[in-house]
DNA sequence: CAACCGCCCTGGGAGC
DNA sequence: TGCTCCCAGGGCGGTT
């Protein structure tokens, strides 16, 4: 389930490979994703990919023509493959530079492709203007925290999720940022102290850190580009834990739905 | 605006 | 063995 971490670690990936390579063909396989993916991305054929950035979870692969914005949704990854190799089920559209290609491959078909025309500035489009801000930035501090929680009366686990304060925190890093923060998932995001705010910011970013070094977290679907495994999933405190031990006080790590959503905390560590 | 809910999609697992 | 049902969940759109 691509997050933050999985986004990055993508990121990483096209970077290392196919930055300063030119983009020599692009084949789309299936163009109904999330959305229909517009026929302008096929504006960037021929030319040199600039830079690869990341913005929440949206992949911002940048041409001079404009940029290449990719969502992975909740199954998605890319793959690198031989540009002549046969499609593969559930590969959707491929980008080659030269011999080697870049495919996006997506079960669930949750993730998107859209574009951007060069002289829009990212931060304008509507898929960009509401978010909140990055967790590896300045602007993400306690304070920031603190501010943007006052007034909502939503559950911090969806105040998190929401992604209106700091983005990139999903469904897993939400669960493991609030158990190490000792504050349950269900208390109202207005009820949150300075304290809690300090915390739950510095753990966060910790989470975050840790998981882009494991690789991510490779629970389904997702993998690097080159097919690697993220392996922060065997390292999780109550994700994907309910009924299992704590990890710290052995008490049994509880499973709750909030929003149509799982969360995971334990009762004895998560008392706040 | 906030809160809430339904929806999109497929594979995998549980239960019968 | 195969069917049916349910669940995973990010983000958007509609309603209250």
């Amino acid at each position: 389930m691509p997050e933050l971490p999985e986004v990055e670690i993508t990121r990483l990936g096209v970077e290392s490979r196919f930055v300063e390579k030119c983009l020599t063909n692009i084949e789309i396989r299936q163009p109904m994703l999330r959305w229909p993916i517009p026929e302008a991305v096929k504006q960037v054929e021929g030319l040199r990919l600039e830079s690869a950035q990341r913005r929440s979870k949206y992949l911002l692969l940048n041409f001079s023509a404009g940029t290449v914005m990719i969502h992975l949704g909740m199954s998605g990854a890319l793959r690198i493959v031989p540009a002549t190799s046969a499609w593969q089920k559930h590969e959707h559209i491929q980008w080659s530079f030269g011999d080697l290609a870049m495919r996006l491959h997506d079960p669930r078909r949750f993730g998107s492709v859209d574009f951007l025309v060069a002289g829009t500035e990212h931060a304008r489009h509507p898929r960009l203007s509401h978010l909140g801000v990055e967790p590896f930035s300045e602007a993400f501090t306690a304070e920031h925290l603190f501010k943007c929680s006052r007034g909502r009366k939503v559950s911090v686990k969806a105040f998190l999720l929401q992604g209106h304060a700091v983005v990139g925190v999903g469904n897993i890093y939400a669960s493991e940022s609030l158990f190490r923060a000792g504050i349950r998932p269900g208390r109202s995001a207005s009820r949150l102290s300075r304290a809690d705010c300090a915390k739950l910011a510095e753990v966060i970013k910790a989470v975050l850190r840790e998981a882009v070094e494991a690789g991510g977290s490779s629970l389904r679907d997702f993998s690097g580009i080159d097919g690697e495994l993220g392996h922060f999933q065997n390292q999780t405190f109550v994700y994907d834990r309910q009924g299992l031990d704590c990890r710290v006080c052995k008490t049994s790590v509880r499973r709750i739905v909030q929003n149509q959503r799982s969360s995971f905390y334990c009762p004895e560590c998560q008392k706040k």
